[in-house]
DNA sequence: TATGAATGAGGATTCATTCAT
DNA sequence: TATGAATGAATCCTCATTCAT
């Protein structure tokens, strides 16, 4: 599979994100996928392998770009580690407002449907680690107190995603970046002795 | 839909619950769940309308099963709005422990899958109203405080949910439930005037 | 696989017989087989695997058909090796009048059709084994000699195919025989000692 | 069709004869010629009008390697029309073993291969007159009696044909040559008288 | 009611062929 | 002339669904 223009191979995941997005896997058509990509059905498997590669690549291409901007935003020098927390959270949001198809694929990821595929382990531990960092940063400042900081940088995205299940999407992205940063807040800046019933 | 053998029906939703909870819709056969559930291909056909009202039924099922343990337990009186919340995580949390086939299936419904089912409707709202009531009855005592009721009520089976996305689960029930309280909590003590940027 | 009705497997056989020496292997539709046979396209994969399946199918049934025939003609007790000679080759111009379709696809089967499917040594081994015992059995009551029955086992069938590659056929069965007899009697009566340039 | 460069035309045909000789038609992909071949895949829409004009092309050349060479080799003057025909079967046999492919090819030709392409008939007929006039003569001088010659001519290659079905060949050469010579001779040295019941 | 053999609509996939370069 | 990326017609095969038993 030679990829002679990578510029083709977006217009591909594009088309593809936002059908798979809006409907079940088994009844997105390749052939719509083609049309709505505005190439030949057989151009799909010079970029793809078949249906399910090409559907796991735009899951993966959506959280790459999710990542890349996070980590693009958390590149800037803060040094306060709320605000950290606020960027991220932000980023989240709003990347979900501005992909609502990507997100929604991105929501409903099923183990089984990524088992056995190499990408996603990284993918997936690579978002985990962002969100992490930023908490474990935060306690080593002593600015924040988590006894599982693992759980916490899950239950972030967690919050943004069990909101936006809802269709159509009635709650303005400041509400939810505020809920979110408040339960997110509250918690982490709880004195750890009070923790843990 | 009465049908003659509800025992045969409940055979077969959670032989099909274990399937479409380890494989995506379109790989799972109804020859696979008619061999699993013990029963003919033909019958399914008796209790179930088609492919997809099998998968919504199960679904459903897992909602209403969940729905009524919480209601049963929250029956038991208890003044205390903290210990209704505790109650409550719990019970999302060890069902989802007890149930793990059905809770994957329940954490990835996608709205496209559901669009146009009348029973989906009322089966999250039952669960979300649920939530929400224990929220507002604490707001009613003053023992919580919480601008957002109706994002809480969602935030804390998904936080559940975040958790729950990895396999194999390796994380111990108590410490989840232990950290989604811990959040919620702190959350819902805030005092109201500190919220909202 | 089940196979509950021998029947129809029989039923699909013969028409695909037909159309597989009509055409070429590509240009054979399922379709169209499952037409001629009076099945949906689907019974066809209930009683073979695919295409290639039904093909290598209709092939050995054919070579079946032709060492059954041969067999139970030999069976009949003659104690003349010319005479079973006569009777062998009859049989097999016979067959193939009677049999065009089939024998033109056992004409023209090639080594690499039938790689790696382990009942075609058989069969090809059970025509040729069959051949050549009438021959041995020759030689062993001194009426005929032959220092290679193994290559004169082949020979035979060789001849009758070569001029049945002709379309239309426009030789007599008559006289078909009648000259690969001559050509076979003439050299196995032979002198031994005269034999080998 | 007058072609630009003859070679790279010779290039293509021989690496079409292998391919087309170790695998089924529907099998051989116009891209691994190409790639055998050391040319392009359009490069083949040059030299031939598809695939199936390719296939036979090869085909084709074949016999016109093979009738070239017998040709050539009983243009040589020879008064015994017993050493023409042994130096025919020679011919052919050595052919057989010096170009397993293409031999394989010629040997395997479906009548519904070719049907409708006029250089079949042609190239069939020449094969065949040749060694129908080798036999006419020996007739003529009084050497051999054959009440078929037409039978004949097809007998021989048929011999040498159903020899190499085979797979892999165990046979030598020169006891092919030495057996089909046996029973011809002796078929053609019988006294017409014999012949035929 | 229960079955599973039969069906055929439907769709993924292939690959001969084209054509812009 | 030579190429190989792009195409979409063509077709194998799957599997949900039906219905005679």
């Amino acid at each position: 599979m030679q990829v002679p223009d990578e510029r083709k191979r977006l217009r591909i995941i594009a088309a593809a994100a936002e059908l798979f997005a809006a409907q079940p896997f088994h009844k997105v058509l390749l052939s719509d996928v083609a049309e709505a990509a505005g190439v030949g059905k057989g151009t799909l498997y010079i970029y793809f392998k078949n249906k399910e590669d090409l559907y796991l690549s735009v899951l993966y291409s959506g959280f790459d770009q999710l990542v890349a901007e996070l980590q693009r935003r958390l590149d800037q020098d803060r040094s306060d580690p709320s605000e950290y927390l606020e960027a991220a959270v932000g980023e989240i949001v709003r990347f979900a407002y501005r992909n609502p198809y990507m997100f929604e694929l991105m929501r409903t990821v099923r183990w089984c449907d990524v088992l056995g595929d190499d990408r996603w382990k990284s993918k997936r531990s690579e978002l985990k680690g962002l969100m992490e960092s930023i908490i474990r940063r935060g306690i080593a400042t002593g600015a924040f107190c988590d006894p599982h900081p693992e759980l916490t940088a899950r239950f972030i995205p967690g919050m943004v995603r069990s909101v936006l299940v809802e269709e159509p999407r009635n709650i303005d992205p400041q509400t939810l970046i505020a809920h979110v940063l408040r339960f997110t807040r509250a918690a982490l800046t709880q004195r750890c002795a009070e923790q843990d019933s």
